[in-house]
Parts: structure tokens; C-alpha cells; sequence
DNA sequence: TTCATTATTTGACCTAAGTCAAATTTCGCG
DNA sequence: CGCGAAATTTGACTTAGGTCAAATAATGAA
């Protein structure tokens, strides 16, 4: 599923160079620091966000605590899904855990650009898509993993995520407490 | 967010004839048996069953165990998304309920069609992000929700499924034991 | 360096939900 | 109608993971 990402990267490069430049035009670069919101709950995410550099998460609150829905890393495309896909108020906030650099496209320039670039709209596509296949695998793990099992699987397969995130952030990205998951890491 | 189904469908019914004509030269109606299965464990997801009558849903097994993923009713269109999106084997099966009736699409006809007529890449699209909205909702009840404020939701919002699915299937469907569902709707 | 803040661990106890086993209830069918 | 299988409930017990509180450990700014 990984190589997913492949092909929408070779799909791009299929792109021609018109249709890119478009895409570049409506693209533009911007720093955040470190805890910086580039979204806030109850905002229409307005903006797609490209981790140029940095590390960021999307969480949302309940019940006053803070739950990690996604977290981002280099080439990773920060949106809050719904809010974004429906351009209503949303829940979601997003953050930049370290300074970061992003490349921000909004969205009604992005889909005028889809109207006149209809390869973007394949492009769309393919990030839909793969974002669903992503939610997927997130709903199979809370389906019918262990907390153990969970860890241990963003433990083998995202190892970036563990070196670089505070467990705090981990523990509520994985649905269990902090100190479940400290218990966890002791016993391996 | 239900009502981006009806954007969907309002979508549809601006779409050109000449587009519409083609999606129904290449779909046919099919019925199915209770008990049948429209797709199996490593099997590509070929095809696209779009529901006119009765109730299916996908499952996967897991230590032998049926996980239920997705219950179908009229209108809804079931496929096993990362199967057919990649047309690869996948591990879920799509089993019939009760008889069904169904429109079948080919993925590789659709595929074709939608080259010619632009319409159905947007169309693709919705579908794709109404997909992605909605296991979205579903990663969150199992990321905030316990399992009665999970049962509460669907009692609320898809009062039809309590009463058409047996309860083996709704506590699958919900991640929990069928003994803790009854226990449960024993305590209401 | 040092102190203060934040992150992580550990302990004691609690609770939601699971498991296994045994009733019941419900229902399709002859 | 009546029986056998399937669906659902109930009981007794276990366990994964939560909560609250306190103790360490790690970090970063002055």
C-alpha cells in the first residue's frame, strides 16, 4: 500500500510541465515555529499543507484532552479531512511539533485549477484514495489490535514516529493512556 | 456530512446523458442469494456492487473470527476500497445478508470510461472522499467512544441496522464480544 | 551549572469488557 | 403445531487497560 505513494509520485511526474506550473503558482512557501496552529477546531480548513521539513499532527479535543489523529512528517500532506472536503467548520486543529516549512495550496484556487488541469483532478484522486486506504488501516488496528500490538506496529513500521514524538502524543495517537503505554515500553 | 450524499446525487443528476448512458451500458443488474458471497479473501476486487435491494455486508477474519467492516443497505455501494483501488487481493469478503439485488460495475470498464467522460473522475472522486469521511467517523468511535456510546451511535443514527443485523454481527461490527452487546442493551 | 519545568515511570487500585459455560428464547421448517 | 438449530441472555470469573498519585528522569533557559 506504501507503493501507493509511488505511483501517485510517478503520476505526477506524468504531469506536463502546464499543468505543474499551475500547480506551482497557486503553492507558496511558509515557515511556522514550533507549536504554532495552522488550523484551529471550529475553522473551514481552507488550506492543504505539504510538510516541506518538520514534523506536525492533526488531534482534536474530547473531553478537554488532546487526541492525535495523524501525525506528519517530511512530503506528508497535512489537511483536516472532512473540514477541507466539505469546506464546513471543523473540529480538528493542526500543529507543528517542530519549526516547520510548508507548502500551502488553498482550496478554491485548487479547484478552479482542477476545472482548467483536468489531470488534477485524477491527482485528487489518488490522494482520496489514499488517504482512505491510510484511515483503513488506522480503523483495522483499533478493530482488532491490543494496545501491544498497536505500539509495536508504529514501532516496527513507523520507528520515525517513536524517536521524534513525546509519548504523550504516541499514547493518544495510539487510543491509550500514557501510563498504559510506559507499562507497555517496559515490558518491551 | 450525510448530506454530502446528497451532493453526490445532485452531482449525478447534472451529469450529461451521453456520460449517464455509459455508466449504464456498463453496469447490469445481478441477484444474489442470502448467504452468497460476491467477493473472497485474496480475490481482486474486480467489480463494484452498487445495492437496489435487501442488505450485505464485508467482513474480514481474523484468528478465524468474522470482523464486520461494513454494512450495506439500498443505495449503498459496496466494494472492498483498498482491493479495488489497487486491484490487488485484499482479505475481506462481501457477503449477501439477505437476497440482494445489485448493479455491477467493472473496475477496468469504469476505468475506461472515465478517459472519455471527465464527469466520472469527479464522480470517482466523491465517492472516494465520501468513503474516506465515513471510516473517518467510524476510526473516531473506536479512538473516544466506549463500547455503549458506540451502540448508542448506531442505535441513533442507523436505527435500521439494530433492527435488521443479528446481534453477532452488530458486536463485530462495534469491536465487542456478543455477550458485552447483549449486556449492553440489557442495561438499555 | 542549576533550577524549574516537562516528560516518563512506577505503584496501588478500579472498571470496562472479554472468556467460558450454561441457560433461555426465537424461529424456520416439516 | 412442534421440534431442532440458531440467536440471545445470564452467570461466574479473568484481564487489559484506566485513573489517581507520587516518584524519577530529562531538558532547556538563565
Amino acid at each position: 500500500m506504501t507503493s501507493y505513494l509511488e505511483k501517485i509520485a510517478s503520476y505526477i511526474k506524468s504531469i506536463d510541465s502546464e499543468t505543474l506550473t499551475e500547480l506551482q503558482r497557486i503553492s507558496s512557501e511558509k515557515k511556522y515555529k514550533k507549536g504554532d496552529l495552522l488550523l484551529r477546531q471550529n475553522e473551514i480548513c481552507e488550506k492543504s499543507y505539504l510538510l516541506l521539513s518538520g514534523i506536525a499532527r492533526k488531534y482534536y479535543l474530547n473531553d478537554g484532552k488532546e487526541i492525535t489523529t495523524e501525525l506528519y512528517f517530511e512530503n506528508d500532506l497535512a489537511v483536516s479531512f472532512e473540514s477541507y472536503t466539505l469546506q464546513q467548520p471543523g473540529r480538528e486543529f493542526i500543529e507543528a511539533l517542530t519549526d516547520i516549512t510548508v507548502s500551502i495550496t488553498h482550496y478554491q484556487a485548487f479547484q478552479d485549477a482542477k476545472t482548467k488541469y483536468p489531470k488534477l483532478v485524477t491527482l485528487d484522486l489518488m490522494l482520496a484514495e489514499y488517504y482512505g486506504m491510510w484511515v483503513e488501516h488506522r480503523l483495522f488496528q483499533f478493530h482488532t489490535m491490543t494496545a501491544t500490538e498497536r505500539y509495536l506496529d508504529i514501532l516496527t513500521k513507523s520507528p520515525h514516529i517513536v524517536q521524534a514524538v513525546p509519548l504523550t502524543i504516541i499514547a493518544s495517537y495510539l487510543g491509550i493512556s500514557l501510563e498504559t503505554l510506559s507499562r507497555i515500553r517496559a515490558r518491551i
